[in-house]
DNA sequence: ATTGCAGTTTACGTTAACGTAAGTTATATT
DNA sequence: AATATAACTTACGTTAACGTAAACTGCAAT
């Protein structure tokens, strides 16, 4: 029996995340991640993929690559003994209260778009009558 | 009548935001601020704490100088003719994107944070479970 | 008069996150 | 065999967002 292994090669997964090859190597020189070798040639499995998403996404909420990095830690298994696993809950617990603070600060910025919005049109409409009155 | 007008020194708007007076002025380098000067001492209008605000929100969910710099300017009045008001009107629509997609990101990864939270909270159990069978 | 803040300017230093060559290697194609 | 293509390594360059240090100013309290 073969287990079939789906793989991908650096230019694939740039292509998909819309950023540069260098960029996919810094992210291995900064230790997120570690794709395999066939000769030099980097091999990256699903879960570099996944990886790869996870701090694509990170950066569009602002995430530096550190707390990236501290994230994709959680996910992986093996934190072994009581203590790292304590450490780890605190730090998702952490980690919930920073994302829950952005979410206001979203809902706030989204409102005050609205706002403005709004006074932009009304400005655009009073200015297409006096445009008109001539 | 004397139009009661509250301002702040840069070390209290400091303390406020929880930010150095150095940032402060390197707000003001970038243009984002231009507060009033009485001597050579910078005096903050309730405006100006606005501004800082929204600079230093917009810092927590990612944004750059830049970009808090031009959400600030279409929060300012006098866009006066139709072209900018339309090309404000089209920037606050994409911004509004951008604010919706962070949205998406950001609940995906509670919802991952919580997976996590329960994966370990049970390794912690099936951990201490063992160490009573002791 | 001097000591001490709070503020100021100027300017060089630092960190993160890549960009940008330049030169090398491996594989595939004509 | 020659060339193209995709990958690789090494290393210096760049930008944003401040930090940090040094030297100056003005006012207040001792």
């Amino acid at each position: 029996m073969t287990t079939e292994t789906t793989t991908y090669s650096i230019s694939e997964l740039a292509q998909e995340f819309d950023v540069t090859t260098r960029t996919i190597r810094h992210y291995e020189d900064m230790q997120l991640l570690l794709p395999a070798r066939k000769g030099q040639k980097r091999i990256y499995s699903l879960a570099d993929r996944t990886k790869l998403k996870l701090i694509v996404r990170g950066k569009r909420i602002g995430l530096s690559l550190q707390e990236s990095g501290e994230l994709i830690h959680m996910y992986e298994p093996g934190h072994s003994n009581v203590d790292q696993l304590e450490r780890t809950v605190e730090y998702i617990g952490a980690s919930r209260q920073k994302l829950s603070q952005q979410l206001r600060d979203i809902s706030t910025m989204l409102d005050e778009l609205d706002k403005a919005e709004a006074g932009c049109k009304a400005e655009l409409n009073s200015l297409r009558k006096a445009a008109n009155k001539e």
